[in-house]
DNA sequence: CGATATTCGGTATGTTGCATAACAATTATC
DNA sequence: GATAATTGTTATGCAACATACCGAATATCG
């Protein structure tokens, strides 16, 4: 069977001239060949991405934080006295769009730029009190529910490997 | 160990006066601690994803076909006489924006759209001969040099396992 | 030392991807 | 035949991403 959805109330076609198309029945529901497109990497990788995005962000959702903001937060944690060029760097944020991510960051007082007193160009990055809390309560929800979904899905060995791959993707291609 | 990348030339430090920061011999090229980030999958799925499409731009840069564009056509090609909407929605593009991609493509002779016989609102469609031949050529630019580069990278059974996994992530969750 | 180049955060700006509302034309529904 | 739904389209807004440029501070080198 084919169809599946539109559900009960089946139109029985009693007798019909059929004008045109006796396949016209189901309403053409055939559902389009993908082809070679399930075969492309890329594709079913930019998918899979937008499709994790939109978990973290529900999983995440009673914090309003986005997993670009997240991402600034940990690394925050993981390194205190860094710069913004620093940090930006390494999460491929070009500086200039560094900043109003900051501002919202900074907005929100979860996190604060302190002039640095050896280089007065550049601005120490710190977690406040806030942040810390914010970001525990996002690893939490993270944790329990946005990769607790992955690892049921998945298996932690399958996780585990599909994590390598990627990491090998960004690193070596 | 921890530092292994700044290789050789390791600046001795035999007697400095040492004004600020002894640690400032290597210019503090520490690289930054990524932490948790790198057991998100989220994060390693974003960055090998916009690799991934960087190295498919490059691969078939000769065509001018960005992967988006290519998925159209390809899907064009395996499923001829449907519309915009059908094309559309099974990529995951809102029929709006749509519109301008198909404007690019009908612009360049790859496709055109036909008003149907059978419902006058929709546009079936259709692959243009030079479209075929554009198809044909990218695809053997992507199997050659994109997916064989990530073959070369992953291995046949990781690359399998690593598809598997993603069309499973973007279909089940 | 001082002139030049570089780096830092920041602004301005443009492009692209993605989402929603609305519309005319056409078709389906009742 | 009146109403609702669908198709392609336009307009519009927002967010992500990229480049050029600026003033301030620092580094480099003659």
């Amino acid at each position: 069977m084919t169809v599946s959805k539109t559900a009960a109330g089946d139109a029985p076609k009693p007798s019909r001239p059929a004008r045109k198309e006796p396949a016209e029945v189901s309403a053409e529901n055939v559902p389009l060949q993908l082809g070679e497109l399930s075969e492309l990497l890329g594709y079913s990788l930019k998918r899979a991405q937008l499709k994790i995005f939109e978990d973290f962000l529900r999983c995440v959702a009673p914090l309003q934080l986005t997993p670009a903001q997240f991402s600034v937060l940990l690394l925050l944690d993981r390194n205190p006295g860094r710069n913004q060029t620093e940090i930006a760097s390494t999460l491929g944020i070009l500086r200039p769009n560094f900043v109003a991510m900051l501002d919202g960051l900074e907005s929100r007082e979860l996190c604060i730029r302190i002039r640095s007193t050896n280089d007065r160009r550049s601005h120490i990055l710190m977690l406040t009190d806030k942040g810390r809390a914010v970001l525990a309560r996002a690893k939490k929800l993270v944790a329990t529910k946005h990769e607790a979904r992955l690892n049921e899905l998945l298996g932690p060995s399958k996780r585990a490997a599909l994590l390598e791959m990627l990491g090998k993707i960004a690193r070596e291609l």
